[in-house]
DNA sequence: GAGACCGTCTTAATAGATTAAGCTCCCACT
DNA sequence: AGTGGGAGCTTAATCTATTAAGACGGTCTC
């Protein structure tokens, strides 16, 4: 392996000088940077060695993402990648690199290579260990969709914005209301949520969803038993179509799907054309997100949209100091299309 | 900050020590590991500096994703997130990170920190000279959808799978045939493309999507007029609606509409609903990729699939060895839905 | 009685850059 | 001729870890 050292023997030149050709051109003459660039493309040399540069430093150009759950999941689901998307538009701009980490349990240990970046984004709330070896780090941290105290975090209202959904689907409605949530228990099926289920202790969003549901739901005199509500373990089409099916199979169908997410209302409604029945007229059916796709497929879903770009963007901006505020709620909107008009 | 030599002055060891407690356990007996580790803690060290360690070791324990275009584009491309998906879940695995990092002429000069990365995955053609910035890291490459002499590659036979899909589509069929393509010549704009273009330094995807369309309609007896033909910058919806649009205005409405993707047919099919054009009755539609949203649709498409999550894996695989063949041509096959029974 | 070995810990060499400070020139100005 | 200044380059300290080799005092083997 070449180093500085090797190109500088090779030119009679000292290392300082191949350095600074490299990093600060002005510091020698034009004609012998030229050299030195060409001698290193000539003999092979990659450029100054990240590891060394970065010890010298103190500074890598990575940032850390931390993603609550697999990668490989993270990556299928639309609202992580519209984020990621929000992200990177910033980041790159500054010439930032995004190192993308999974944040489960099954990491089993800090491998201390992630110890290279030079902060953190975590988007959604890793498991309570992980957490406090980010933490350990000791640097800077943006969450996002949770909170901890001392951090600066981007987050939505999710108990008004279903609530204030849940209301619109739920007017002027008499038949049974099913709820299709996401992981709301722990358990890795599709099932329903039993009577004497404590959900204290339970994701913020999912539980924030969930409440902002029932309670429009008893504002409407409606009531919506454990029996029709649904835990779905990962936001997925598969998962959303089974729990739809089953909830639509049901007697009396229920006039209304309240989903927790766009995926498994698409699904929901992919469900219930395969069984014949008529969305909006058979049964109501409303997502959360307004993923691209929420509009462009026939029927189009009414949902609530939330700004996911944005809060990549956002948590970009915070993390760089380019933004004024500390912690944001970001304002969520209930997009009425055809599903439930 | 704190460093190894820190915490040994505290507790009146050696650095060596501290280094063996977190990196062979086996060096050192279990009660004084253990005190070092919780002397760590409370002086809140965050463990051996990352960069320190790589400089010695010479590993980092990330691979470097280079994708063809800028990230916020990529991470909203379904197919390039399958990709990430299987790639994620096979390096995950082996516990390393991925450093996801754009490849396009803004990246104006390699900051040098992207050579932290052991090896890259390089996911799509990236232009000439980033291509030479990546060779000149003599570190192991793996390309994805592009070849280059001399390195491991994973591919699929886009003439052969074009053919066969517009073979299929254009069986029968008198009327006038459009083409909805990618980025087939260098506009950012949706447009038509001229009659004396030429084609052969494009890229190589979109090049043989189109050739296999058209010989397809040579055996069919038809042929392909240039304004039947539409270039469209980036793989988006919008772009494909609008590109659809103006081909199903044309008179004689087009009967068979060839899309390079499935987005942009998705994108068709909805077009076509806003004209009150039954799909496939007034024209026929096809994609390429088969995403998950193709089968979930009303009207479902018929496409060309192609294994993009296993691509993903399979490239991983490559790249650490566990896998026996050096590059590959991944089989695709035509899934016949509604769109183009 | 010389040497190998035990487990635990320390010493010291090493990795490849960055950068402040210092040293040479050489030229311009008085 | 002497001085000052600056461009251009070098010297040397520094960053933080890893790890081979060695020290320790004692025991066991041949």
């Amino acid at each position: 392996m070449l180093t500085l050292k090797d190109v500088a023997g090779h030119l009679g030149v000292s290392t300082a000088t191949i350095s600074n050709a490299f990093n600060r051109p002005d510091q020698l003459s034009q004609k012998l940077r030229e050299r030195i660039l060409t001698e290193c493309k000539t003999l092979g040399y990659p450029g100054p060695n990240a590891a060394a540069r970065s010890l010298r430093t103190g500074r890598t150009g990575i940032i850390g993402v931390t993603l609550s759950n697999y990668l490989s999941y993270s990556f299928s689901d639309p609202v992580a990648n519209q984020f990621l998307q929000g992200l990177a538009e910033i980041f790159e701009e500054r010439e930032y690199s995004l190192l993308v980490m999974p944040s489960r349990e099954h990491m089993k240990q800090v491998r201390g290579f992630e110890s290279f970046v030079e902060g953190f984004i975590v988007y959604g709330p890793p498991e309570p260990h992980q957490l406090a070896q980010l933490v350990q780090q000791r640097k800077s941290i943006i969450t996002v969709d949770f909170e901890i105290d001392g951090y600066v975090s981007v987050n939505i209202d999710n108990y008004s914005a279903a609530r204030a959904c849940a209301g619109h689907a739920l007017r002027d409605t008499r038949g049974p209301v099913a709820i299709l949530g996401l992981r709301i228990i722990d358990s890795d099926r599709v099932c329903r949520v039993s009577e004497d289920e404590d959900f204290a202790q339970r994701r913020e969003i999912t539980i924030s969803r969930l409440r902002g549901f029932l309670d429009a739901a008893e504002a409407a005199n409606l009531s919506v038993p454990a029996e029709r509500i649904w835990h779905i373990p990962d936001n997925t089409h598969a998962y959303g179509y089974k729990a739809a099916r089953e909830a639509l199979m049901m007697t009396p169908i229920p006039r209304v799907l309240l989903c927790m997410s766009d995926r498994i209302a698409l699904a929901a409604i992919q469900a219930a054309r395969h069984l014949n029945l008529k969305i909006p007229d058979d049964a109501r059916i409303t997502g959360f997100d307004n993923i691209p796709e929420a509009g462009t497929q026939h029927p189009s879903l009414t949902t609530v949209h939330q700004q996911s770009i944005d809060k990549g963007r956002i948590a970009a901006e915070m993390f760089l100091g380019t933004r004024e505020e500390r912690s944001m709620v970001l304002p969520t909107e209930i997009v009425i299309r055809e599903s439930c008009p």
